[in-house]
DNA sequence: GGAAAGTTTGGAACCGCTTCCACCTGTCAT
DNA sequence: ATGACAGGTGGAAGCGGTTCCAAACTTTCC
């Protein structure tokens, strides 16, 4: 069946392609008349534009490339993954933009470099900056722009989006202190990253304000994953001077600490507190629900989209460095004031109505 | 910048056009001595092949279309959603393709069909039924492939892939009915699914292979979510006669069962008893870990995008409704023989190691 | 009434690639 | 020698749109 495309229209309307064009752009110069013709045979036929066509003729295609890390599974499955891209593509469906995501990991580096680089997006999102390291030599002389998901000082020319990670450590160490708790632990990230030096030094600077420090064995640095929340939190307990209360700085840690106390027959937060870092959907649900900091990782997303498209069209961009500001929820693993509500009883459902 | 084009690669090698083009496809008919200006040329240049003008000449993008339901952030959130389209990705990376995501809900209805009709996917894939319902319509007339994931009665012609929800219904019930547990609750899917009733009777023939059977007020359906899994149980707890063990038809609703259970005060599994569906990569750091029935979510994705491949490149599909087996992981939640290890201990690392 | 300006139109080039076809070699059997 | 046939090559016609340009048709205004 031969395809039906925009010449079936303009004959059928009696016009030319040209005209037709136009109608599908919106462009001023048509009558009101001709107008109407096209419509009426577009409506009909249920006509629909090549995009791949219109791509090659206009040189754009409304398609985004979302870069997210291949990694192990708990990124992704954590939801922080799943919650980001829900939050570029909403942001990218408002402005008419597809966003498409690429699974990136070193051994599929060739493949990916090569789609990537087939004139097929309009702009890039990296989400984490190791993403970034892997293509970054493919998209360095990339007419296209590009912006990142997390401040990253390797490449400071290039647009990013994060949250204040001093603010959000801060908050965690300030609410642990004045909750009285004095001998605590934290379960930092990555060394290298700069979020975990963010939020390692406003936790630190929390602490230091109420006279406290953290004990050089209380400090650990590791990936993000379930496992190495648990392994580290067993051996703090296995240790014998396990702190009071910790801060991990993700709540995927935190949920592995978790079931490493629950599993020592430690009780929380009688016997230890914990305070997370993201406030994933699930951390309402961990037994006991999470107290954690949140960051709108939704609105990363969506804003992130927002930037990408600026710079696309064109438009100014204000900011090149935006920082979004976290907050703390409190739920049930620091204790607290007794006779307090739990604040976190409900879900935080604000991401899901942008 | 003009940019480079195989024109451009096809002078600097002293051939024409066609010859490149040839080169970029493996055809057999162009000599060693061409073949190795003309790579040459391309490696020194780097010159990668415009995909969208490919794509305009052979009709063929390699891009396939993954569609999801963009529902409540559950789903999203909680790993399923993840693992599958990690599944995808990897099966058609594979083969040479891509796979996009679109999210898809009802009020953008508009937006994701017009996309998807413009003729830029060589097939489609859609996860969960309610997809299909939503976009059916504009795609039952597209002369590309789709496969869909999960076994649907109102698309009998569609090509799937499933797992066996009977047995695995049966594998929860049983396990069960063996541990001695005789006042039994079930919070199900939603009604209409054909999963909910697969598993449902693969569960009660289980029971009542064992004399036993499930009380009506015992028996929910509900939606996928942490929420519901909690408010259920809540109301179980509060109606006085809470079941001894209970069987959720998703992890997720289990984990929002087993905060209702922690806030009463009702152990686990001591005072009752919860078997999951699903084993969610999160689901081995539930407090306590899950015992739940395992469905190969990767794999699923895997072989969904294999088939499609096949459909789109018409090569034969044997099958056209494949169906994986699941199988239980016996972790914490159910208690059990005295002195067993806990064969849940490590999460299930299968899935990103194909 | 006619020039100037604005609106609407169709023709044609072009985007970067694939693919069909005709043509030109050289090799081999007759 | 002559023909048949294979491998290798370049020319040219698409693929389905956008966009520039000039022509034709209106309207406005002196």
């Amino acid at each position: 069946m031969k395809k039906f495309t925009i010449d079936d229209v303009a004959a059928l309307a009696h016009v030319s392609r040209s005209v037709v064009s136009r109608v599908l752009n919106n462009h001023p110069n048509v009558s009101d008349a001709a107008r109407e013709r096209v419509q009426k045979v577009i409506r009909e036929h249920n006509y629909r534009p090549s995009s791949v066509a219109r791509s090659l003729a206009s040189d754009r295609t409304y398609e985004l490339c979302v870069m997210a890390p291949r990694r192990s599974n708990e990124v992704l499955s954590s939801g922080y993954w799943a919650l980001t891209l829900l939050g570029i593509s909403a942001g990218s469906l408002q402005r008419g933009y597809f966003a498409s995501v690429s699974l990136v990991s070193p051994d599929m580096k060739e493949q990916i470099v090569d789609r990537i680089t087939r004139h097929a997006f309009d702009g890039y999102i990296m989400i984490a900056h190791d993403v970034a390291t892997i293509v970054a030599d493919a998209l360095q002389d990339s007419p296209k722009p590009l912006v990142l998901i997390g401040h990253d000082p390797e490449f400071p020319k290039l647009p990013s989006i994060d949250i204040d990670n001093w603010n959000g450590g801060y908050l965690a160490g300030r609410h642990l202190a004045q909750l009285g708790y004095t001998s605590i632990g934290v379960m930092l990230g990555p060394k290298a990253a700069k979020e975990t030096n963010d939020r390692k030094a406003g936790f630190e600077t929390a602490l230091r304000e109420a006279g406290l420090h953290i004990r050089r064995e209380h400090q650990a640095y590791c990936h993000y994953s379930w496992e190495t929340g648990y392994i580290v939190m067993q051996e703090w307990i296995a240790s014998g001077h396990c702190p009071r209360a910790i801060f991990c700085t993700s709540d995927v840690k935190a949920t592995g600490a978790l079931r490493a106390l629950y599993e020592a027959g430690l009780r929380v937060p009688e016997d230890v507190a914990v305070v997370g870092f993201d406030d994933l959907p699930a951390s309402a649900y961990a037994v006991p629900p999470l107290t954690t900091v949140h960051q709108p990782i939704y609105e990363k997303g969506v804003r992130a989209a927002h930037i990408l498209i600026d710079l696309v069209e064109g438009k100014p961009v204000p900011e090149s460095h935006l920082s979004l500001p976290p907050h703390l929820v409190v739920r049930q693993t620091c204790g607290g004031a007794p006779g307090e509500a739990h604040p976190g009883a409900t879900p935080a459902q604000d991401q899901t109505n942008a």
